[in-house]
DNA sequence: CATGAATGAGCGTTCATTCAT
DNA sequence: GATGAATGAACGCTCATTCAT
């Protein structure tokens, strides 16, 4: 047996490009990635076969991890509101504790090489946030719209909130705090 | 000497950016702007000192536009509300009978190369309506929001509800609708 | 210790390597022929030390396959036309049954990495054909003539008919025999 | 108007790509190539679109050339035999004196870039040439083969002829005459 | 001012070979 | 000995920008 593929290596990987793609966008070379990562240009490649794979799979963890960073300690017993509340300022505060995660997610998103299929399963990863979104819905004003219409909603408010949480972190609390009334407000 | 014969050129410039940019992206060779636009590549650099000069005037450009529509036969006299419908609805409008534009807007929104000043200079072109908005949410929930939120959220739910417009042109009124009905609940 | 495991493995990788390349051409990836021969890419270099050694070694092994194709079952009573003929009829039979293996030698041939000593020991292999041109040379029209010259002749004759059987196989008995009797004329 | 694409360079390019192929064979960098045409690297892709592009034309170049080295001074009112032989010197003669145009002819042939089309163009070159020897084997025991098999085998008995003259120059006249010599002998 | 050839740094990817396991 | 990940030089080609005409 020779040297196994190491996920540390893979993983190293990811966060060396959203270190490096954060700082220079998505055309940052690989073979700056691959330095970053400690490893030989060429090998990049064995862990990714293309530049495109690898940003596709960086999509994937980007949102799969603030998936997780969302849900963290959701309390069960509480009423819906309490409990999207919670995820909602668990998702904030993610975003803020990593700035260039996001900014490196929002390219990612306007990137053509980011296959349909990496997005769908990207989708996956807000699933539970977007399923209490869904209850918080039923009685209210956008009962009738389609559901994928009030994620996108929930999406772009939340968006819009990160960015003024992150250019005036002093008050991100109150922006936090904000965009969650307005968007409960849109719902209701 | 009046309209000098150059203004035409650097129209065609732009507008050939558009076509070429929304069916490439962003890394669409600056020749091809230029084959497109019907001058020769060297000539693009007369009209426009780089690529990220061209990009930039690029957004100013469809922003204005994008704004220009949405003003179109505002009513005076109308109340508020029914005079930010009307934006709201020539601005919808607009999107989806432009939809390469609105591409080409996503994609330099996201891109690096666009200076903070072009941003910021590009907001103005929305200023009308944003000031309708201003006033609508005086006497509301969001009274004690900072104005640029406000702005900024208008804007996200906009975005939304143009995806679904485009994607969904069936349903275009619908969707419209509905944006407006959540926007305006947001800041009642 | 009789044959060793490694002989298999060996010529696993020169069955392998004619294959490979006769699809692919001389470029084709060492990676590619160690797993066509099922090994390990690495392994590949413990039977041949680099990739040009690998096919000087081909071009050996192809040539001692010709070789003896020609030679069999070569009449020992008949006359000099006759097991002539006969060696000549075998050889053309079995480029046209082994049409991979002419295409990669041909490409061998026109290979720098092929060192002048591996041609003279390929040269070998059809010695004893050749020797049987020498005797029908002997009082015809090139006795004066240098032998390697007369080998050659031989050579791109028969290339030129296997060229014609392998595109025709249809005539390929009638090719076999004109191309037979030119080089017959030629010599007489 | 601007710099015009000069034939020139074009044929500076050509140049270089026979001696760099010469040289290193066909695995030659285009870079390496571009420099010894005194050009940029980059350069190269206006006169050539492709490497294999730039095979392709060298190919036709060299075939042109050698056809009409073979036609130059051609007896119009001298016998077949004696127009054939003065072609043949001719033609033997040229490849004694660019021995590196040869060499590269003999790789491009075996080269998969080069394509079926270009083939049948080059062939053009040496169609005077071969329309004698059509006229050559009429009444004789060739003629009931396919035209191309007796084309064919007049090159490949030149080729033969070729190597030797230049591997043994100082012999190079005899060895194109009895090349020529045991070609008409076929033929009659 | 227009043209389009010239430039050359830069990119993603490949691959023969090495070497830790 | 076998394995296959690691290496990094090398390659063909692109493209923003310059500049001779």
């Amino acid at each position: 047996m020779a040297r196994l593929k190491s996920d540390d290596k893979r993983s190293a990987i990811l966060a060396a490009a959203i270190r490096v793609i954060g700082r220079q966008g998505l055309g940052a070379p690989t073979a700056l990635i691959a330095k970053e990562a400690g490893i030989a240009n060429g090998s990049l490649f064995t862990y990714f076969k293309t530049k495109a794979a690898l940003l596709n799979q960086l999509y994937l963890e980007i949102k799969t991890e603030m998936g997780s960073a969302a849900l963290e300690g959701l309390p069960p017993e509480a009423d819906l509101r309490e409990q999207f509340l919670h995820g909602w300022a668990n998702w904030m505060r993610w975003t803020v504790r990593h700035p260039q995660h996001r900014r490196v997610l929002a390219q990612l998103n306007a990137c053509a090489d980011i296959t349909e299929a990496t997005r769908a399963s990207g989708h996956q990863a807000m699933a539970r946030l977007a399923a209490l979104m869904e209850l918080a819905r039923a009685g209210g004003s956008m009962r009738e719209a389609p559901f994928p219409f009030v994620v996108a909603l929930m999406n772009s408010v939340a968006e819009t909130t990160m960015d003024f949480m992150v250019h005036d972190p002093g008050n991100a609390e109150q922006h936090s705090k904000a965009g969650f009334d307005a968007l409960w407000r849109m719902l209701s």
